[in-house]
RNA sequence: CGGGGUGUAGCGUAGCUUGGUUUAGCGCGCCUGCUUUGGGAGCAGGAGGUCGGAGGUUCAAAUCCUCUCACCCCGACCA
């Protein structure tokens, strides 16, 4: 197939001077990408041909689900982002730019508007539904801070697809042979993932999943029960928090009011009055747009996530803190008790049950101690708000919880009607009235799998691909190409090999073998095919695994047959 | 955006504190020749740098000052 001699394949003995991560120093190293700008880099032959694996993988399973495949352009008008509503939401990660008539677009960082848009124009009735449109295409985001290579990188390349359907039914099949298509390709590519359920955050929808793949680097952390098999995305995991078990139970006392000159925070209240953080209630001050206050209450240990406050009060919410106060609250003070009555108070589920707790005093300088919930102040709703930590248990069976670090690959999404309505994407229905067209969305991290492949595989050598993408199956190794009778056949059975249909390369180069191995190593080709002496002295062939360093002898009709069968009993 | 750091040959770097001994050094890679050829060979020779850019100080700047650009790191709500 191809001959390194004539190929373009650069690997470097020396690394980076900026290591990061291991996939990022071996794509470069081993000659896969090259980096042309922060968060930009370009595919070099042998990277490409990974990255066209990938795409194929996913394109197959799509295709296989339903999905058609299409393409829409990389710039995008900004009129349709300005009627979604997203071009003054979106941030600074939105990299917008003008045309020579001062006419503004945008480098789509994903593809609602388009689609929508699409559908707007060529949906008319749900006898067109349903429908699931992808396409693999480039996306382009203007990162806070680009890292790690390509697995985090401001352009990238991305499959996304988006469901059209008439009722909720029919998004519900999509969704799910979407949610079956990503365990497909992710079992195809042998990686070790996990579907974690999301945030479907105020946008609303039955569900999301976002499928993780795991790598102590990963950037997402993840919560899972290894008892029962739930997981779900570290920022909206259900769970129960563990109580610490004292023994005896506490009797309740006489609540107290304490002075705490200028102590502010847990860590200070804690040492102040030594008492252990989990016995602090810690109160956070919340409003809505409207500028209503939430009270949102919280174990002292634990952090609170505005995300479930947020999905439980159905609205948008913004911290208060003493840089943003203009309440006139005691921030640092503050808390459940003796509170108006307009004002809504949340706890957390870590508070239930708790006895002689300190809280703020709703006044500078003093907290109150032993404090009882459900005695002295009753919340208006209690529920989960905080994230979860180590010892907490599964709200599924009530076994521990683990956490893992991973790195999100792939995210579906319910979009419902966000995005039809506001931009009257509307159907006639079977009765003659007209509908907003019911949404989905199924995107997937092409470039950032190759990325997150060799993050999970690899060694001290190298990369090790699975079979599936790897660039070649086979690497040729000529021993010695200034020997006359090894070249020769060397190229008789690259061409014997070429002619099976085998992918391989050929390293015809006039170097050492001890050149030809190393490389090989690094660019993680499965198969080693060896022609050296034991070729001319017994006409048999070495073969060298990548995955374990397994070798064996064999002639050249045996070879050829070993190395088509090995992928029906392997993946890498 | 806040804080910190770095820009010297394709890559990795030394030199900068204390300006002149540097014709800017070294390793990898690259080119030529000879030897070598089973896990990143040896010897000999060679090409390649406006020291990120602009301005300034000085008899003299990779080195000091100012500005600028690029890249990188850390942080960006937790009473």
């Amino acid at each position: 197939m191809v001959r390194y001699s004539e190929y373009f394949l650069t690997t470097l003995k020396e690394d980076l001077s900026n290591k990061e991560i291991a996939s990022y120093s071996l794509s470069h190293r081993a000659g896969l990408i090259r980096k042309i700008a922060s968060g930009i880099y370009a595919f070099l032959p042998l990277g490409y041909r990974v990255l066209k694996k990938i795409e194929n993988i996913v394109r197959e399973e799509m295709n296989r689900a339903g999905a058609i495949e299409m393409l829409m352009p990389a710039v995008q008008p900004a009129d349709l982002w300005v009627e979604s509503g997203r071009w003054q939401i979106y941030g600074p990660e939105l990299f917008r730019l003008k045309d020579r008539n001062d006419r503004d677009f945008c480098l789509g960082p994903t593809h609602e508007e388009l689609f929508t848009s699409l559908a707007h124009v060529d949906i008319k009735s749900y006898k067109n539904m349903p429908l699931n449109l992808y396409q693999i295409q480039v996306k382009f985001r203007d990162e806070i801070r680009p890292r790690y290579g390509i697995l985090r990188a401001r352009e990238f390349i991305m499959k996304d697809a988006y469901s059209f359907s008439s009722n909720e039914e029919d998004l519900d099949i999509i969704y799910n042979k979407m949610f079956e298509a990503y365990c497909r390709i992710l079992e195809r590519l042998s990686l070790k993932y996990f579907p974690v359920e999301a945030d479907t955050g105020l946008i609303g929808g039955k569900s999301s999943h976002e499928f993780i793949i795991l790598a102590g680097s990963g950037e997402d952390e993840l919560l899972y029960c290894p008892e029962c098999g739930y997981a779900a995305n570290y920022e909206m995991a259900k769970f129960t928090p563990s109580q610490k078990k004292n023994g005896n139970i506490e009797t309740p006392q006489e609540t107290k009011e304490v002075h705490t000159p200028s102590i502010a925070n847990i860590k200070s209240l804690s040492a102040f009055l030594n008492v252990p953080a989990e016995k602090i209630i810690k109160t956070m001050l919340l409003k809505d747009n409207d500028g209503n206050l939430f009270y949102v209450l919280v174990a002292g240990n634990r952090e609170i996530n505005i995300q479930k406050v947020q999905n439980c009060a159905g609205t948008a919410l913004e911290l208060i803190d003493s840089q943003t106060d203009d309440t006139g609250i005691a921030i640092g003070f503050i808390g459940p008790l003796g509170l108006d009555k307009n004002v809504r108070v949340y706890a957390d589920n870590s508070l239930k049950g708790s006895v002689n707790m300190v809280a703020g005093a709703n006044k500078k300088d003093y907290h109150i101690k032993n404090v009882c919930p459900g005695r002295d102040f009753n919340p208006d709703i209690w529920g989960d708000f905080s994230f979860p930590l180590d010892g907490d248990l599964c709200s599924v069976c009530g076994k521990p919880v683990k956490f893992e670090k991973g790195i999100e690959i792939g995210h579906i999404f319910k979009l419902g009607t966000k995005y039809s309505e506001k931009m009257d994407a509307m159907f006639l229905d079977s009765n003659g009235k007209l509908n907003p067209i019911i949404m989905g969305c199924y995107g997937i991290g092409v470039s950032r799998i190759l990325a997150a492949s060799i993050e999970q595989l690899h060694d001290d050598k190298g990369i090790i691909w699975p079979l599936s993408i790897a660039p070649f199956m086979v690497n040729l190794i000529a021993i010695n190409m200034e020997d006359v009778k090894i070249a020769e056949a060397a190229e008789f059975i690259y061409s014997e090999l070429a002619g099976a249909g085998i992918e391989v390369l050929f390293d015809d180069r006039n170097c050492r073998a001890g050149v030809k191995f190393k490389d090989s190593d690094l660019i993680g080709i499965p198969v080693k095919v060896v022609v050296g002496k034991n070729f001319l002295e017994n006409k048999k062939l070495e073969i060298e695994l990548r995955k374990d360093s397994g070798k064996i002898a064999l002639d050249l009709e045996n070879t050829i047959k070993f190395i088509k069968e090995y992928p029906q009993n392997n993946l890498f």
